[in-house]
DNA sequence: AATGAATGAGCTTTCATTCAT
DNA sequence: GATGAATGAAAGCTCATTCAT
């Protein structure tokens, strides 16, 4: 990419963020349309281009930023005191909806990351997905399990959790208007349920 | 359709069905191309357009043929007196792996087609997509939660057990091998751990 | 061609001269498809090339006998001993009309043949055309122009009749059915005006 | 269309009209080729799809505009005091001869629109054509048919004659080049004749 | 002889990318 | 820096032609 790009205002530097995020988010890497973030973001397509090389280039870029901001997020929501897998896990979701006042798309967006299946596309953003992974590990490295029952492993637990969380997601996007609260609620409650479920 | 593709040797026919099951798979329905799916079946473009009239109706055609299929593999793997719900899900994952023997990407096809975003692709394969939710239904209403905990909220139960099942049929996917058997350990290991923390 | 396609029944042979001169005369020869010719007239695909090396050829022999039919069904119909070049005119066009009890289309074949603007068409044709007017000519030979005033140059009046008459038998064929007397009488209408201006 | 297109500079605008005329005009709706255009015209494929959503958004606009720049050509050619049918005639004819300055197929083009057999083509060119038909009959409306003979009927006489200039100008333009000069002659030597035929 | 399945070149249309202004 | 006109490779689809049966 043009490192010139950080020269540009701030609020176009995120118009363009977030008409890719958005477009990226909604259609995957491949489908996703040149056009229609011009559309979105009301930034010409030519300017695309002049900051990043090439859609590889804007996707690399997008992801790597769209990691990073939600890394610093969760950080600054999550209790660094908070050692309760479950309440660590729903401070996470909401740390996910505060991104959403500053780029409305980053929630989906993280999900199309973890559902996208264009080979390119996944070798293109390995490196920031890792990198991102391991800070959500630092975060999750405080969480006590002795309270969860043997029988619950907890690796298992987690990806079921990850899984029903990113469905989650994408169901509230798809409908007219995202709530946050009732999104948070419903994620709540599938955490309660687990909660209880595994807890001696 | 043209009916007349059922006069094909059945063997052609499975080609096809095949090729399309697999590029539809792998690439959703926008990004699914003729010309690769001429590539792994063998068959010749023209071909494609001489039986189904359209992208359209080919997505149609191999979606409810998949559907079909489905129901019916299931239906004979699936033991008729079975009433734990958890003994019926792994004869589900092992009426999937069966499915494979003819089709090896319709596991990966129907996970596919619940990921389905395309608006297009979506209202093309609605029809087929209840007829075999009711059968699927049909099936599971034999399975006796009673033993299940209050706690465990049956329909959220069954939601994450959907989403980790098709996630993880996605992973084996993308192994250079898919191994049936490892498969079925892995997705019965969930399920017991579920089971032994939701029964009483 | 090949010479065994008069080995066919003549009813065949016909519906395949039908079928082609139909779709010929309807969409001119370049967009004139095989699969329409299939359709209208019931053969199947392969005859028409097992018969006809290609379009091409096709074109040439259905192009060569119907302008011979034609010539014949003209000498047939109009009176060796009329000289009045009118009554010529008008006995000729009741002899396309005839000519539509063995083939429906000829009128109109005839008349995209002398609209066809394709040039590998008209290079194909150019030879049983010219065969054509020369025997239309001779035909023609016995009118007797002395009642013509000079002023009406017989070459271009004969022009205008040409074109005039063409243009009413593809009016006639886009109507739902044609009715031949009503066709003939219209003809004979335009004629007659014309006789009685350019007679002395 | 887009209506960027009036912004092109009016070069590349009457380039790219007078490529799709000229390939328009000689193969009819279907059979005219992008690429063809795009060789004769010197721009590429992708521009005409940019301006012009589909082939069919591209043969309403360029018959739309091609009528209503005839309209305004003969609107100036045609002497408002002229009375005489004949010479309003001969007077439409070099106004199409004028507008090959710069449409020089367009003469053609205007022959090939009510050959047009296509039915979809029709349909879409219909509303332009009623206006143009219809200012054509405007401008004829001055003419006086009182010096002709009762004998002739005017429609009649006037059908013959739109078909035997279309004729003429067809011919003209398949010889190597068109004689503007010759072609009026010639069309004159018609009107003249018919003239001297009609009139008492 | 007769069929129609099978092929691939060519057509319309899309879209990432380039480049003159 | 900013624009969007311009490009061409590739996608979906058609159709004359071939060929196994």
């Amino acid at each position: 990419m043009n490192e010139k790009f950080y020269d540009l205002k701030k609020e176009k530097q995120d118009k363009m963020i977030n008409g890719a995020m958005q477009i990226f988010a909604r259609y995957g890497y491949r489908h996703a349309s040149t056009d229609e973030m011009v559309k979105v973001s009301g930034v010409s397509k030519g300017l695309w281009f002049h900051y990043f090389e090439n859609k590889k280039g804007l996707y690399t870029f997008v992801t790597g930023y769209a990691l990073k901001y939600a890394i610093l997020e969760l950080s600054m929501v999550v209790d660094a005191k908070e050692t309760d897998y479950f309440k660590l896990m729903i401070q996470m979701e909401r740390g996910k909806m505060n991104m959403m006042e500053k780029y409305p798309f980053l929630p989906l967006f993280l999900v199309s990351l973890s559902k996208e299946r264009d080979e390119e596309a996944i070798s293109l953003i390995q490196e920031a997905r890792e990198r991102y992974d391991e800070r959500i590990s630092e975060i999750m490295i405080k969480a006590d399990y002795s309270k969860i029952r043997a029988k619950a492993e907890t690796g298992k637990v987690n990806k079921m959790i990850t899984y029903t969380l990113e469905a989650l997601t994408q169901e509230y996007y798809e409908s007219a208007i995202f709530r946050k609260e009732q999104y948070l609620e419903e994620a709540d409650s599938y955490l309660q349920m687990i909660k209880s479920l595994t807890y001696r």
